[in-house]
DNA sequence: ATGGTTGCTTGGCAA
C-alpha cells in the first residue's frame, strides 16, 4: 500500500502534474493539500479518469483545502474544524484494506504569517493554538488506537537537520522553538512513529519543500522539511519504505512541495 | 535588513 501526501497549491492548476505523478508513481491513495478550490469545482472526473475513482473532499474558495483520491474504496470519517474558523484544514477516511480498517488523516496546519510573535501577528497565534487543539484532539478521541496514518503539510520543520539552517532558522516561522515544541506534543500526544525519519537518520539533511523565491532552488537547496507522515504503533511492523519525490519540485510550474510516499506492508 | 515568487483574482492577501 502506497500513501502519498503533496501540498499541490492549487489542484486546478496543476492537474496535468497530478496526473503524471499518478502515473508513474501510482500509489494507492493520494492525500492533497492546498487544492484551492471549492468541492464543486474539484477536478474529479479527471481523478476518475486516471482509475482513481473514490474521492473525499473537503475544499473551499481560493485558500487551503484538503482531498484524499484513491484506487480503493473510502469512507470519509470526518472533516474537523480545530479552531472554528470555518477553514477546510482537515479531511479523514477510512480506506478499504480488506480486513482491519486503515484510517488516514490529512492536514493541512496553518502557515502562521511571518512573524514569530504572538502579540503582533494573529496568525501566529493561531497556527500556536490549532497545534494545541491537535495534541488534545489525539489523546481525548485515542487517535493512535488502530491503524492510523496522519499525514500533510504540517508547516513546522521540527528537526535540525529538518532545515538548511538551523542556526540562522531559529527565528523564521517554521522553524521556532514554541512551534518544534508544540508540534512535539502532537507527536508525544501518540505514541506515532514519524515515518520519514524512521528510514533517514537525524543527521541527514532532509526536505520536502523549496521556496519559490529562489534565483535556482536546486543550486541554493535551502530547504525544510514541512510535510510529515506519523504512523500509528499498529503500523509499525508494516513500515516498508519512505520517500521524497525531489525532482516534483523541478517540474514545469511546480508546487513549492514535493510529494512524499510511505509503503505499508498491508 | 531587505527582497525575492506564486496563486487567486484584478487589488491585495496568503503562503
Amino acid at each position: 500500500m502506497k500513501i502519498t501526501t503533496w501540498n499541490i497549491n492549487s489542484v486546478r492548476l496543476r492537474m496535468p502534474l497530478a496526473a503524471h505523478f499518478l502515473k508513474t508513481q501510482a500509489p494507492d491513495v493520494l492525500c492533497l493539500q492546498e487544492t484551492k478550490c471549492r468541492d464543486a469545482e474539484f477536478p474529479a472526473a479527471d481523478f476518475r479518469a486516471l482509475g482513481y475513482e473514490h474521492i473525499a473532499i473537503n475544499g473551499q474558495k481560493g485558500y487551503h483545502g484538503v482531498a484524499i483520491v484513491s484506487k480503493r474504496p473510502l469512507a470519509t470519517l470526518a472533516k474537523h474544524d480545530f479552531c472554528d474558523t470555518g477553514d477546510a484544514r482537515h479531511l479523514a477516511v477510512d480506506v478499504a484494506t480488506g480486513d482491519t480498517p486503515l484510517t488516514v488523516h490529512n492536514f493541512y496546519v496553518p502557515a502562521g504569517g511571518d512573524d514569530a510573535d504572538v502579540e503582533r501577528n494573529p496568525k501566529f497565534a493561531h497556527k500556536l493554538d490549532f497545534l494545541d487543539a491537535m495534541a488534545a484532539w489525539i489523546k481525548n478521541d485515542r487517535v493512535t488506537d488502530g491503524r492510523v496514518v496522519l499525514l500533510g503539510d504540517l508547516n513546522i520543520a521540527p528537526l535540525e537537520h529538518d532545515v538548511w539552517s538551523h542556526k540562522e532558522m531559529l527565528k523564521v516561522v517554521s522553524h521556532t522553538p514554541i512551534e518544534v515544541e508544540k508540534l512535539g506534543a502532537v507527536f508525544r500526544a501518540g505514541p506515532w512513529i514519524d515515518a520519514m525519519r524512521h528510514f533517514v537518520p537525524a543527521e541527514e539533511k532532509l526536505y520536502t519543500w523549496w521556496s519559490y523565491r529562489a534565483a535556482d532552488w536546486a543550486a541554493a537547496n535551502r530547504g525544510r522539511r514541512l510535510d510529515h507522515v506519523l504512523v500509528s504503533e499498529a503500523l509499525a511492523g508494516a513500515l516498508e519504505r519512505s520517500s521524497v519525490l525531489r525532482e516534483a519540485r523541478g517540474w514545469t510550474r511546480p508546487s513549492d512541495h514535493a510529494p512524499v510516499t510511505i509503503e505499508l506492508a498491508l
